[in-house]
DNA sequence: ATACATTTGTACGCCTGCGTACATTTATAT
DNA sequence: ATATAAATGTACGCAGGCGTACAAATGTAT
């Protein structure tokens, strides 16, 4: 199977703290949007941690030990088969929130969550968190409006990935990545987008080759530039578009 | 295109209230596990309404004006595209609630939903529901757990969109409906199948031509029997199991 | 009873993506 | 510098599903 050699991609590894890093600047939107009162109380309580490329966070099955908010970087949420197969059913980077099933009193998560890109988070113990959500009551709402958001992410990617084809998907994920992570050059490698996508990774081979004559990326060894996001919207489906009107619109609509 | 005729099952009605009906049996599953002083608050301030077949509860984009606690039946939540085509992103019985969006202060939804067989519900406008939410905590709380499980199966059925053949994915929908509706007899007609399964409906009579053969289900115009419901499930791919597990799991940990 | 609409069966050519395999290129370690 | 590992390009046959079309069967209305 394709798929044999995969799995060496996604190590385990533990977040390690990084003391000297904390440099003041907050990038995750749900921890900025706090008011003063709710921030001063979560801030002692979390631990600022930088994350690596392809870290697993959590994994199916697993009780969920510690929750992440994203300054950087991005997560990808899969779903996997006892073949090695992988599906990405969702993806959230500095606006979200990692752990949510805690949230709702769940204990362990039902996918795999797996870095994207280097990148740093704010990391807090879920007893801590559980202990400090009934004082913190806009970080609540702020959690449970965007696991909305997520659910309603996945729901798209669902019919996405019954209606079109790798080349759409795949330029549909880079817009998505790229949105999340600084830069225009993603280190990606063909069987990472592979198990993205959910598809062999010689069709990724393929999109990416029609991507690259589109003029829309540029593909080096283990990595991809954005050198036309224009374009890469032209060869996108439409559900880059979709996911983006209805967060916008949803976002309006609860203020 | 094949799809044109379609539409035409997914008529617009109103549903209407049934005042003789409400014969004491509550069947919704959140209803049900309310203590007597949230279910005396808000059973005054429901509807109790019948649905009939492929009713449209909610169209995307559109305000939700009403949210519904199902007693039986099913509703299907499908996405919708411009050339008619839709896919279904989920699926709840009595053990749901339709209208999630609004629990998390966002008034339209994204997605169409559809009732399939008839059934019951009570119906509760939404000004009044968000006016009852502070004073009935847990069903609060049901109901973002119940968000929850609702955005488990979405992933799930994303991997499944993505890895699965119609003929798996049409028996993983037989079973997960066979579970929420009362009878061996479904009323489907192929035609609504190649909606949910975002299928053509040629493709949707080679697998039930698959699965009759195979003694698991029995077709006739309209409506689908399930004979076998142990060769169904060999029919049908995991993720059926998956979701009954994962729900199962998460259910327990939450108490 | 007859006409009409709906539902189902079936066929055709076509294209995408799968599983698999192997060669080639590029980076990394010794 | 050389060996090893990782990443990419490419090829082959094959199966499933698509779009489309039309005929047959089965309800429903007048």
């Amino acid at each position: 199977m394709a798929r044999d050699t995969a799995p060496r991609l996604l190590r385990q590894f533990k977040p390690s703290p990084d003391i000297a890093a904390s440099d003041g600047k907050v990038g995750n939107l749900i921890l900025r949007s706090l008011p003063r009162k709710e921030s001063s109380l979560l801030f002692p309580e979390m631990e600022f941690v930088r994350l690596m490329l392809h870290q697993v966070l959590h994994e199916p099955g697993e009780v969920i030990r510690s929750g992440y908010f994203l300054n950087s970087g991005l997560g990808s949420l899969l779903t996997t088969h006892p073949d090695g197969k992988t599906v990405e059913v969702g993806l959230t980077g500095n606006e979200g929130f990692i752990g949510l099933p805690v949230i709702f009193g769940f204990k362990t998560s039902a996918l795999r969550v797996v870095t994207q890109g280097d990148g740093t988070a704010y990391r807090v113990e879920i007893g801590t968190l559980l202990r400090m959500l009934p004082r913190c009551p806009e970080l609540e709402r702020q959690l449970q409006r965007f696991s909305m958001l997520l659910g309603m992410q996945s729901t798209q990617l669902a019919a996405c990935n019954r209606l079109h084809d790798v080349t759409e998907r795949l330029a549909r994920w880079l817009l998505m990545s790229h949105d999340r992570i600084g830069g225009t050059v993603l280190p990606l490698t063909q069987e990472f987008l592979a198990q993205m996508l959910g598809s062999r990774r010689a069709s990724v081979t393929g999109a990416a080759g029609i991507l690259q004559r589109a003029g829309a990326i540029e593909y080096s060894r283990g990595s991809v530039g954005i050198v036309n996001r224009a374009k890469l919207e032209e060869s996108s489906c439409d559900c880059y578009v979709a996911i983006e009107r209805q967060k916008k619109r949803w976002l309006v609509e609860a203020n």
